[in-house]
DNA sequence: CGTAGGACAGAATAGTTGGTCTATTTGGGA
DNA sequence: TCCCAAATAGACCAACTATTCTGTCCTACG
């Protein structure tokens, strides 16, 4: 089980921070949760916030493996792929465990822009920025990049509002709203 | 000065949450900024929670007041004002004090729906998109709840990118979006 | 079998948290 | 000028914070 504890206490602290928030959560919390203790902790890790960038890291893995996968199985064609984004997102939002997006939370409490956990955050949005731009680019749309920032902060702004509002049928919503905006690039 | 030390509180609290988060604020660097005792606080709130309220009340008035403003000073005919919306976005994200929607940050540090904080933003965010979808419906939109919906997702999604980028082109890629969803519902 | 590494529980660290209490000083209105 | 309400400073509290350290135990490997 040796390397395996290392994970267990990612996983359980991932939880945490996601359900309870970063500063709200402390460590005591997760380690009880995990129930392991203090030493293997700040073996595994040089302070908190260390854990909380592997964490982080482990959420960023799960999220755009889960979330990539879940929009194409939905649909081959890229053009489909692109309206697929959102009911890719409507599964996220119904799912009992959804709480928002982490990494905006994430960025919400540690604002500073230099701050490590600020910067993971941002990255992870441009990785999921960059999906949406080569899919709207295999789609032939006139102007990818325009058109991917319109779908992306129809995405993000969905997120948001699922998270504030508790569910809501915000990806509906987008997904209405992003048809719009294929259609004025793609036509038909 | 007797009223207005409260709402020197109030102020003061409010700029050290907007720029630091609300758990990473402690009172007493509250006390210390605003430049009194600790019982005067608790003399006027019951609670820190009750403290985040009163700012949160703060933060409305002033961001509402401010906003809608911006946006009548622009234009007059209601569907300049809709395109507006996202002019007067730009002239937010780029105040030098831009830090992100308070809001948005409350209900990430304040995750559960229940709590008076998070139902705080959630009604915040309600009273906005309620403002947007009467511009709609004066704008002549076939479906003015439809397109609000639409536009208020641009605008949240161009408001945690340009939180977390800080800054960027927000708020033009979400005002080219929205032209065209304009377009889509009010023709021309 | 012996030993070394890892995980364990738990105490000690020093600092901070939100909140209470008291005793003193201030300032504005009658 | 007097008085009362409000603001003040500051001690105090228990609980919590992240982090370090000690000492014991178990397990896997040589």
């Amino acid at each position: 089980m040796g390397a395996s504890r290392r994970e267990h206490l990612v996983d359980t602290a991932l939880d945490l921070f996601r359900r309870n928030g970063f500063h709200a959560t402390g460590i005591d919390k997760i380690l009880a949760e995990a129930g392991c203790a203090k030493m293997t902790l700040y073996n595994h890790f040089k302070s908190k916030d260390e854990l909380i960038l592997a964490a982080l890291r482990r959420r960023d893995e799960l999220y755009r493996n889960q979330y990539m996968r879940s929009v194409e199985r939905r649909a081959k064609e890229p053009r489909d792929r692109l309206i697929a984004l959102f009911d890719a997102l409507e599964e996220w939002f119904r799912d009992e465990h959804f709480a928002g997006c982490t990494f905006i939370k994430a960025s919400c409490e540690y604002g500073r822009l230099e701050d490590p956990i600020h910067a993971a955050a941002l990255e992870h949005k441009r990785m999921v920025h960059a999906y949406v731009r080569d899919l709207a680019a295999e789609a032939g749309a006139s102007d990818p990049l325009a058109l991917s920032q319109g779908l992306v902060l129809l995405m993000e702004g969905a997120t948001v509002m699922a998270q504030i509002a508790g569910g809501g049928g915000y990806a509906k919503q987008a997904r209405e709203a992003g048809e719009a905006l294929i259609r004025d690039s793609l036509g038909s």
